[in-house]
DNA sequence: ACCTGAACACCGTTCAAGT
DNA sequence: ACCTGAACACCGTTCAAGT
């Protein structure tokens, strides 16, 4: 009954991880594509301790992630009492696009991923609750329709960060937003 | 004055350069990964000619891509003739994700590639043409509202391809495009 | 002018050996 | 129980040498 977070964990193996998750946080952050070996050598470990904790790279990628997640996610009720819930939705919609737009390889991780398609939902879960708050308190205004699928929004979102870096992406990316929200507005026809 | 394609090239470059372009449509069907060394290989010619024809990866994508892309833009008219605008723009949509969906990484590369962005312009013009006919026709029917920005709708598109494979994957995939097309129908509120 | 293919630095991944 | 780090097969990429 010592550390923090995990129970099974040991001695200098709680110690490598947390070191690993710090210099994996700082070195994707510069470069979206460091090697795991590099990332082995900058955290003074073994590559083979490396994979012991992650055993992919997208595994890496997702537990650095979540913090951020994490962070954004928990914001949710706060920004909903501050604003109304669109312009909260807008807000915390940008914000997740301007993370993962940094991650960038985050992004792909999250969709792309066959095999990691089970770390993906654990990672997805507190997005899919987040965006349902969302949905939830707006469609209690009349703002939005009722019964959009929160997962459905998610993947329309995810064009936000795939949109082109500058000025004019950044114009695009809201262009998109207010398109989405106006798919929220109205049912489809057909 | 002898051959088909382009003028430059001379002699057995031609007949290379098709070789790639042939394997590697195989070869990347078979498994997107695929190393260039691999087609290379199975395409009996040294990895230095590969690079000679196409200077990365992305290069080879975008034009094997290209043919698929081409039929595919060269059907807009009839499909437009034998439909109407909004339902011929569904119909062609699905084929679009259809087949990005299977080259996957080829919808990697026209979004991600700082480098290939360039290229990726190319590559999007016919794609961006023929979403302008649809948009273009549908408006003049008075089934969608004027001014919207092809390049906006092909990168809510994407979405269509980002969604997990399998039964439920494609029903998700026809209600965001149902989704995409309400957000023509309505213009954003704010 | 174009092609070949050996070579380079590096990648992800494994696994015997240590403690 | 966990870590180390040499080792393996392979990657993208280059470039001297050939024709």
């Amino acid at each position: 009954m010592a550390s923090e977070t995990n129970p099974g964990g040991r001695a200098d193996a709680q110690r490598n991880r947390a070191r690993i998750l710090d210099v994996a946080r700082t070195e994707l952050a510069a470069d979206p594509d460091v090697s795991l070996n590099v990332i082995a050598k900058r955290a003074a470990i073994g590559p083979g301790t490396l994979y012991r904790h992650f055993p992919s790279r997208e595994a890496l990628l997702l537990t650095v992630y979540q913090d951020d997640v994490a962070t954004l996610t928990a914001s949710v009720d706060q920004m909903l009492a501050e604003a109304e819930p669109l312009d909260a939705f807008r807000d915390w919609s940008r914000r997740l696009a301007a993370q993962s737009r940094i991650k960038h390889g985050l992004g792909e991780a999250l969709t792309t991923s066959a095999a990691a398609q089970e770390l993906t939902r654990a990672n997805w879960g507190p997005v899919t609750a987040a965006v349902s708050k969302f949905l939830a308190a707006a469609a209690a205004r009349g703002d939005i329709r009722d019964g959009v699928d929160p997962v459905d929004v998610i993947m329309l979102l995810t064009a936000l960060w795939r949109v082109p870096k500058g000025e004019a992406g950044l114009e695009q990316a809201d262009r998109l937003l207010e398109m989405i929200i106006a798919a929220l507005r109205h049912a489809p026809a057909r």
